[in-house]
DNA sequence: CTGAAAGCGCTAACAG
DNA sequence: CTGTTAGCGCTTTCAG
């Protein structure tokens, strides 16, 4: 009917009636209802951004990037968590779509090759943008960092600041993991240091685990003299093993980590660390994905690769 | 029809119509359509959660405690940032209300005494529960630490280590920040120590505010040797303002915080703080509001305080 | 520029 | 236990 457009401020309504409608509107109080809406129009205004873990600064920043760019638009996001699971993952995303969310944002914990993920997203059309892990070898929006980049420029800079004995804390079984892996083993070859498999820990993802997994470290010998930490409460967790030892970060041991989380300046040493631009992906994939929501032709697949930044702070400072 | 019925369990469809339909659903990959469902039912199984900052840990928390209630039951969390902003929030309160969302839950930034909020919130019907700040005198369900205590805790531990003359810098003008004040100068007053206006600085609840606030402390004759933050992320920044001045924490000053933010420990100085069991109070939001939503007769106006909990770490310790 | 007709996909209420 | 009727509040299409 016609206040239906009048409401909307459609082109084909005279001035007088549309302020004759909003008048009324306004007396009556009345609120669109945006269920009925979405129904005829098949759009909810909803994203769905699915991640590891919300308590993690990193993904938190990224969230904040994410909404300040969709709030404007009058989106609202729904954040799932995945808890580093690819199971829960599927779930969450079975539920995102099945909620008809416009579209999808994901930090995605599927193992490499495990394909799951995009069974699920594939058969509907939901548009989507992966960030943080691009799944090797898939054909999809990404914005994100190289990983190899970043484990290539965290360990040359504890080359350069003179260790010799490099340990790396790895993360999960994700592309994160696996090239920042690949960097720091490609960062040793190129100085022609020894890779000494004992050296690399599998699985770290949090302070706790990091915390547990230098404590490790500790016990070989010789113990490293830097550690590369997959990213930077993991490194957090290493500084206190390290400092609880009674040795030195980092004239003993020198750590650098990942993420530069807004807390890494504050910490018992302040936090080396690789700058991902957290605030920037969450920005950069909500607008391409708004892209992909609002325009018409199907956009063509983007990757959006930031540059990571090295940021030296003491933790890592030997000279 | 039947097949509405029948996936939904209903208890009036025999066993084997129920079955036969599952199976065709299965086979047509069938999903049924919640916008559709919503329409009629006027339920959504969606939260709105307002909080004034995702960033800050001890709302991802609190966020993480109500995600875990509400997700096994099928609803979904839409996250909004006030910002510590009272209009904002009060717009943010708007959209979700006018998206239909089931509840609410609110940790308010609305300074004592304003109304907008219950304005907003009032005359629609939606069930809310308010969280972390208590709008004095108000008549609704609440879940969080009573302040006062708080202040009187963390003070009169300063107090015990051996502090004689103990700033604070206090909070936004919200309940937190008042109450914890009062808190603070009862026990000074029970003390028979100086309050001294000048010891006490507004309006701080970030780490890069809390640096400021200390720095101009520093500059005071005789400075503090003793300061309750308000929270710990502005404890956290004055340790890195004291620090940098060559001053000793605990010694020269000791320093607690509140809230118990999952990286305290991991702090240039472990940071003694109050626990205010963020994940419990999300939990109990959640618990409260389910009841609110589900059960068919009003729920009586409930008021859970947790009782704060001192967390003695480093940076306050002195003997 | 205005309005009548039809239907989005589902469920509540009731009749067979 | 099954199926019919009606309608949630909105928008799209098309005729006045």
């Amino acid at each position: 009917m016609t206040v239906s457009k009048a409401l909307r401020s459609h082109t084909d309504i005279s001035e007088e009636t549309r302020t004759r409608v909003m008048k009324r509107a306004r007396e009556l109080d009345y609120r669109p209802n945006w269920i009925a809406r979405s129904l005829v129009t098949r759009r909810t205004y909803v994203i769905g951004l699915v991640i590891p873990d919300l308590m993690h600064s990193f993904f938190a920043e990224v969230a904040k990037g994410v909404t300040r760019k969709f709030e404007p638009l009058g989106y609202h996001i729904i954040i799932s968590n995945s808890e580093e699971s690819p199971e829960v993952e599927e779930r969450q995303l079975e539920l995102l779509i099945s909620r008809n969310v416009d579209g999808l944002i994901v930090a995605s914990a599927q193992p490499n090759g495990r394909r799951g993920l995009f069974a699920t997203l594939g058969s509907r059309k939901v548009p989507y943008v992966l960030i943080d892990r691009m799944p090797s070898g898939l054909e999809a929006h990404f914005v994100g960092v190289k990983d190899e980049e970043i484990g290539v420029l965290a360990t040359e800079h504890l080359i350069e600041q003179g260790c010799r004995r490099i340990a790396h804390l790895r993360g999960p079984a994700v592309q994160t993991g696996s090239g920042r892996l690949r960097g720091y083993r490609r960062a040793l070859a190129k100085h022609r240091l020894e890779a000494r498999p004992d050296y690399v820990i599998s699985g770290q993802t949090s302070d706790s685990t990091g915390y547990d997994a230098m404590r490790h470290l500790l016990t070989l010998s010789p113990p490293p003299d830097g550690v590369f930490c997959y990213n930077d409460p993991v490194a957090a967790g290493a500084i206190k093993a390290i400092l609880e030892s009674g040795l030195s970060v980092p004239n003993d041991i020198a750590i650098i980590g990942a993420g530069n989380v807004h807390y890494s300046d504050l910490l018992r040493v302040p936090l080396s660390t690789i700058d991902q631009s957290s605030l920037a992906i969450g920005e950069k994939a909500a607008e391409l994905l708004v892209h992909c929501i609002e325009s018409k032709t199907p956009t063509p697949i983007k990757r959006i690769l930031i540059p990571p930044r090295l940021v030296v702070r003491e933790s890592s400072r030997r000279k």
